[in-house]
DNA sequence: AGTGGCTAGATAGTGGCAGTATCTTCGAGG
DNA sequence: CCTCGAAGATACTGCCACTATCTAGCCACT
């Protein structure tokens, strides 16, 4: 098909299509002659894939392209699920902020912290892992909030994620022969479902939070307009 | 303490700090007179909550404008969870795509897939929440794709989504009291602490990825070319 | 053969966002 | 009393994700 078709069936424009490929994010047509080329069914799924993971994953062009080229790259069904693992952005941003010797030292905890973690989950993850320097920088950021979290709890959630993680995974390895559709399916699991993920825990924090205010913690009829102030306020 | 002083405590330049009372995150200092101002350590907090928002949970400065406007507007410790709650922003940007009659296929399946779910779950939360609107358009997304959750798959999350919230509730109702104190912790937990789930997410995954290649538990079909290939690539 | 409508590729322009810098005015404190 | 710094307003910058324009060329239909 000509690029104006690929650009209707997909609702991208064709500038944007240019972009892309610019970008480095999807191959080129096959050209046909100098100023035309074909796409194929490949460049649709591409696109697609493209706009799941830019505006659902949240991702930029940038890292977009990272997590397609480990995609592209995947040779064998193993590598796959690691190299998307870790061509995955890291949702923390480091702030680079002075404080010099309250850092050193909440600094060190968080470190430590994790280590402790992992090693009582018994993962399997060396320090260089984005995901544990991440994790150790998040907490970092906590700890100046004095929002840490008390002993035992970052375990619970560990925990949690570690079924949570099952499912991915279960889920990923579901298509098991080609490396690059295996991959594929890994960057819709790996990125594209936290976002549903942390849909359904605000549902569940919704639910929670009308549970508990609407019975047990508060006596209802203290007041009649408490449960009309809930969403009234909640705008 | 004087602007300058609340710049160098926090690391925040005096320009940005400028900024941020522009765009209503923050309250004025005290006015001593025409060109000075007292600052105090409700400043200083504000500021690294304000961080913590923007770098850690990656809000926008309108958004972290909105959720600091619920914060200020707690009136009850009732509403404040709600308040916040609704006022974080939904991980889901809506994407405006065409091919309308695939759309308005899978576009209802969505949205009754969501409402099947929230009934199963028994989750009080109206229709118009967005956290259920976000839900649907996620779900639509993959569905685009292809990517659909299998028939159970998503309860199996939301299960999960339900002890996660509960953990949340637990941490976040531990400052019963004064409400704006509460709707701090609140905005700490649900905002800030779902990049910490997440890299908690990525973590126990890329364990579950190096015990599923080093062979264990390889209910994928066995690839040749294992061990070494997964340091290797994951670069 | 001619012409209208695409196309590829290159380059330049746009709009939004998050700051950052500058400029003016003016009070505080040595 | 005079210099330093602060307040507030306004202008500027850099980045990003597109989007538009421009040139040159080919395809297909008449």
């Amino acid at each position: 098909m000509k690029i104006s078709e690929l650009s209707r069936t997909t609702g991208v424009p064709v500038a944007s299509i240019k972009y892309f490929r610019r970008q480095g994010l999807m191959p080129a047509g096959k050209a046909t002659a100098a100023t035309l080329a074909e796409y194929g069914q490949e460049h649709v799924q591409r696109l697609r894939l493209i706009k799941a993971l830019t505006t659902l994953g949240g991702l930029s062009i940038a890292a977009t392209r990272d997590v397609l080229t480990a995609v592209d790259q995947a040779h064998s069904a193993d590598s796959a699920l690691g190299a998307v693992s870790y061509a995955l952005p890291v949702p923390v941003a480091e702030s680079p902020v002075g404080d010099a010797e309250r850092e050193a030292e909440t600094g060190s905890a968080a470190e430590a912290e994790v280590a402790a973690l992992i090693a009582d989950m018994d993962w399997q993850a060396p320090s260089t892992s984005p995901h544990v320097e991440g994790l150790t920088a998040a907490l970092r950021e906590l700890k100046r909030l004095d929002a840490d979290y008390r002993p035992g709890e970052l375990a619970a959630y560990a925990e949690l994620a570690r079924s949570i993680a099952r499912l991915d995974l279960d889920r990923a390895a579901a298509f098991g022969d080609d490396p690059v559709a295996l991959a594929e399916q890994a960057v819709i699991v790996f990125a594209l479902s936290a976002p549903v993920l942390e849909l359904l825990r605000r549902l569940a924090q919704e639910d929670q939070v009308r549970r508990r205010v609407a019975g047990d913690a508060v006596d209802v009829d203290a007041d009649a307009d408490t449960d009309a102030a809930v969403d009234a306020d909640i705008d």
